[in-house]
DNA sequence: TTCATAATATTGACAACGTCAATATTGACT
DNA sequence: AGTCAATATTGACGTTGTCAATATTATGAA
């Protein structure tokens, strides 16, 4: 992002979060240690501490790029789109979680991420509020309170993700009609649709 | 449970457990180290190696403790009600969690607990299946996949605390309905109903 | 009762970890 | 050229999980 590219290493913040991604993908957060991230990135062990005061700040860092990451993907995915644009949000969070599992749980571990964060907050605070417009633009909700319906898609989504990833559930299909079971769960709550109009989402703030 | 009341402390096992459950209380996971579990049942940092192979094991014991503990608190909370039981389940988990936001959090912690063990594997399938007896009996679902709504129940509501324990929701209520946001949550798949015949679960096989 | 043996507990050690202090090196700017 | 802040290194410390070696105790057979 900023672009000092000198001193003794170059980008080193940014060298780390990747190093870091590396080994999360590969050996989960457990693996994401300061030394071993620094040995990735060719430093010394303590020269992480000049970008990142702690590990909770260093993972904290991690997750704020893959939530901007997958803010960019929700947005990107939205842009062509017209129809069932909230289904796609969650999709998109959804396909993360099984793509990237460690990623996924990281970024929901209050003792390595700080959710406070000052920049982390309002990233989750504008997900959030996304999900929240592309409801209210959708027919289909008009008798409802929409962050009930959010906090309803966002939580059976995130606990079905996170079960699965726990291995409390297995993949199945609906028994009904054999469909995956994540397209029967969401169906439950938002029935899919054919037609629609188009852009620009408001701001929400997300209680639960 | 075992009453092998002798040797050298008396049951070790057990109190390494209790004093588990007291640092996990206090401390959370992180806080329950082998050599402060040891310390608080009063032995050195290797006795308990006896008894436990290692601290994914210990752990692993504390969440069997922990299941067993929920599987009797519904249990007991069925016997005496013929409405809502499907509705009663959820919420005496849902409760724990917010009793016990340590406890629930290290039972999904798949990098503590061993969620195939001999012993807790079945203690999952036994709560899914029954879950599903009760919604099997519930004539609400009756054109429906009884394994959907049981995930989606599931889902929703570890989603939902797993999300308001990680502070990416806040404690609100239903705009529409002023009921607790929980309540709003549960009737948009769940809709109470006033009354109903009586007892006798029986088994499924967990898939999602 | 004695004694062998298994079960259980202790002591001591080791490597890996996060973090800190002290020091060294480099870049930027005057 | 020379000062200063930013950045990196080295070395150390306390804590952790785990292992090996040893000691202690209970159990059951002789």
């Amino acid at each position: 992002m900023s672009r000092e590219k000198s001193f003794h290493h170059g980008n080193l913040r940014h060298a780390l979060i990747e190093a870091a991604l590396d080994l999360l993908d590969t050996d989960g957060s457990a693996g994401v240690t300061i030394r071993a991230v620094a040995a990735k990135a060719g430093v010394s062990h303590a020269a992480p501490a000049n970008h990142f005061k702690d590990r909770k700040a260093l993972l904290t860092g991690v997750a704020k790029s893959e939530f901007k990451h997958i803010w960019r993907q929700i947005e990107s995915g939205l842009v062509s789109r017209t129809t069932n644009r909230a289904r796609m949000f969650l999709d998109t969070i959804a396909n993360y979680a099984v793509a990237h599992p460690n990623r996924y749980d990281l970024l929901w571990r209050t003792d390595l991420v700080d959710h406070s964060d000052a920049d982390l907050a309002p990233l989750l605070d504008n997900l959030y509020a996304s999900l929240c417009a592309e409801l209210a633009r959708e027919p289909s909700h008009a008798g409802r309170d929409i962050d009930t319906v959010a906090v309803a898609l966002w939580s059976m989504m995130h606990g079905y993700v996170s079960l699965r990833l726990s291995g409390m559930f297995q993949p199945a299909e609906d028994r009904l009609t054999s469909e995956p079971r994540y397209e029967a769960l969401m169906s439950l709550l938002l029935p899919p649709v054919k037609p629609a109009p188009s852009r620009t989402p408001k701001r929400s703030t997300r209680k639960a």
